[in-house]
DNA sequence: TAAGATATTTGATTTGAATCACAGTATTTT
DNA sequence: AAAATACTGTGATTCAAATCAAATATCTTA
């Protein structure tokens, strides 16, 4: 059955969804009926900050970006979310505004779910309010450890770590090395990490020189040596 | 009831940590038994980094630091709690270590539930289950303020900032102006903005002399104009 | 595949915050 | 209340990253 899904155009897709997986068979079916589908192409905006939210969305295929800006102008990149992420959780709930803008980065499949069927769904199921509460957990983790490092003077640090978190979410590992798939461009991490993009361009250069990557063209760079990301990251200690 | 109540040394205080408010008194009687109570002196640690955890705690009373040691031996806070607050959820589920080290700030009392006792309540009443996933929720929220706010390059907004987030959560207003508690010294603020504790200081000097804060003591200031903050801060916008 | 459009890198300069050093102030402690 | 100790503010200097300005490289698409 398994077989016949292909970019969500067919029901059980949802079983690919973290928060759905605890789920049997009997209760999945159950949620298709629940369940709106969309697709956005490359550059589209899902979401628009202050935009009025009830539903939570969940990525099938693609991933997008989410931000904000900044009162300076600038674009903030919070997160980068892919295949099997979910957002709008915040407006199931307390906030009724979304407190992001999100942008498809490449052609983008979603399901949603509106508040009122995840509220019956959730108070049916208590496994997936523990699935959402362990995967907001493991997010908070993340931007605690973001903040960390944003904290860190260091801007080496915040580079290796970032280039790690990729590392672990866009990547196929080849006999040269680990091969990341940036999801954003320079500009886009210079965002993510909230600095200058020339300075990105300097220090990764740099990590070239000292040969712990490789540039294979913009969208895609070799890690030659993990370990001294590790270490640049602090997470040696 | 209600005023047997003084620092928890009763059973009902638990109807006042939020994610219990929901439940009636009967559903909060049964879970008295389940909590495990503790009281911390000052400058105590109440968990360190990397510890393992299996409780969920709440702070009943006092105010304590959750912050990380970062590579290069600074302190970096990521949160104050105090009462009402819960810490350690991450351990609940997931992840078995602390991801962060918890000092008391000032005398302090706890109630603890082990991730046993507190599978059985959350199966039991979804509320709060419900109620979590709401908290985690508006954490998730200010901490994407805050990692927007460490993108910003200007430390004013970041100040400023911080200062809004101690106004909401440890203010009185007087006929002076909202008189703010700090819960941290300057290095505790400057630890938890990421700046040098001098530069912190120069720039509170600058809020001083624009009339937009005074300095009472060390541990209190009065905001006399609350909208320069939000502007400074962004939230104008 | 070549031209146009984008994105990235590199260099020179400026700027704002970190650091260092110390003086001045508060808080404890006895 | 005085002394000890911890905390905070200010000045001088250093340094790392932002900015400004081109120059290259890379992607697109006609």
């Amino acid at each position: 059955m398994n077989s016949l899904c292909h970019y969500c155009q067919h029901n059980l897709c949802i079983h690919r969804v973290p928060i759905f997986s605890a789920l049997n068979q009997e209760a999945l079916l159950s949620i298709v009926p629940l369940i709106q589908r969309h697709r956005y192409s490359k550059g589209e905006l899902i979401l628009c900050e202050g935009d009025a939210v009830d539903s939570l969305m969940i990525i099938n295929h693609g991933s997008v970006k989410a931000y904000r800006i900044t009162p300076d102008g600038r674009e903030q990149i919070l997160y980068v979310f892919s295949e099997g992420d979910f957002f709008g959780e915040a407006n199931l709930f307390g906030q009724q505004k979304a407190n992001y803008s999100v942008e498809a980065l490449e052609e983008v499949f979603t399901c949603s779910l509106t508040k009122e069927k995840f509220e019956i769904l959730i108070r049916e199921y208590t496994e997936i309010a523990l699935r959402i509460i362990e995967e907001l957990g493991r997010r908070i983790s993340v931007m605690e450890t973001s903040l960390q490092s944003m904290g860190v003077r260091s801007i080496n640090a915040r580079i290796a770590a970032l280039l790690l978190e990729y590392q672990d979410k866009f990547s196929v590992v080849t006999p040269e090395g680990t091969e990341l798939h940036l999801p954003l461009s320079r500009e886009g991490m210079a965002n993510s990490l909230g600095i200058a993009r020339e300075t990105l361009s300097r220090k990764l250069g740099q990590l070239e020189t000292k040969r712990i990557i490789r540039t294979l063209n913009n969208k895609t760079m070799l890690v030659l040596q993990p370990e001294s990301l590790q270490k640049l990251a602090g997470y040696s200690e």
